[in-house]
DNA sequence: CGCATTTAGTTCGACATCTAACCATTACCA
DNA sequence: TGGTAATGGTTAGATGTCGAACTAAATGCG
């Protein structure tokens, strides 16, 4: 039952991001792509591999995201000049305005799921669910 | 971080789940796969829509699992004589031989994801996240 | 009774995601 | 130094999932 609680309500958030993203004129994008960009906002500049890495999905799942985003004009792709393996991701102008739109987004989630927990139950529910992370 | 927690904790179950049905040959299936199958066990047999709202898939995502089961001779559709619409979905006989591999692979799941955990904590931890689902 | 509406399923096209195979480039070592 | 191994990314193919459009059957209403 654990389970099957924790998977309802990932896909619940999904689809809060999802329509949350719809409503900000951001039709068509997942939440994997919020993030990539969120990763960006907070990291800087950085690679697909650490990209994956932070995202926790496949270097090849990554290089469609960020093929969609760059589509979007929302990130920029370089090679590294150190490097010629290495692509380097940025924000481009356009992406770094989504910032508080992710932030705002975010934070909705979070308030609405929270709603009617106090400070002690929400450290407690993090506390079990590290927990559970770290068993699985 | 949450949601990032409640995420990471999915995606890992289900890579355990999946890995479990390919060590019991059953290579290739989804957890979606045995949740149907699961469905089946505790319910008796069903209708495509009643699976669906079962497993919280959309009905044209159930015709093709459920077709992959009909295909690998797991279950049976056949129509229901009083309404030709539906189609009534029930297990074949291998289909019910899967029921112990199943049990197994949910108990040993959960038993994995509880480690060091008391009961009260398990209680707790279901308390809380219930009251997370139904703010979702 | 007959037609419009609802309902159960399927089909279609799109997409995130995975694995495996592949291509470049860099790192390592004998 | 030169060749092999490791590494970063992309491509290809498969699959679960979704929404929308469609079909067929049942229901409901005038």
């Amino acid at each position: 039952m654990v389970v099957y609680l924790i998977g309802r309500i990932r896909d619940k958030a999904n689809r809060f991001i999802i329509a949350s993203l719809r409503k900000h004129s951001l039709e068509g994008f997942a939440p994997s792509h919020g993030d990539i960009l969120y990763a960006l906002f907070i990291k800087g500049p950085m690679s697909m591999k650490d990209l994956a890495s932070i995202i926790h999905r496949r270097k090849s799942t990554v290089t469609t995201l960020v093929n969609k985003l760059i589509d979007a004009g929302y990130v920029n792709k370089e090679s590294d000049p150190r490097d010629d393996r290495v692509s380097i991701i940025s924000l481009s102008e356009t992406g770094r305005e989504l910032k508080e739109t992710l932030v705002d987004i975010s934070e909705s989630l979070l308030s609405q799921l929270y709603q009617g927990f106090t400070d002690e139950e929400k450290k407690e529910l993090m506390r079990l669910l590290a927990r559970l992370h770290e068993n699985a």
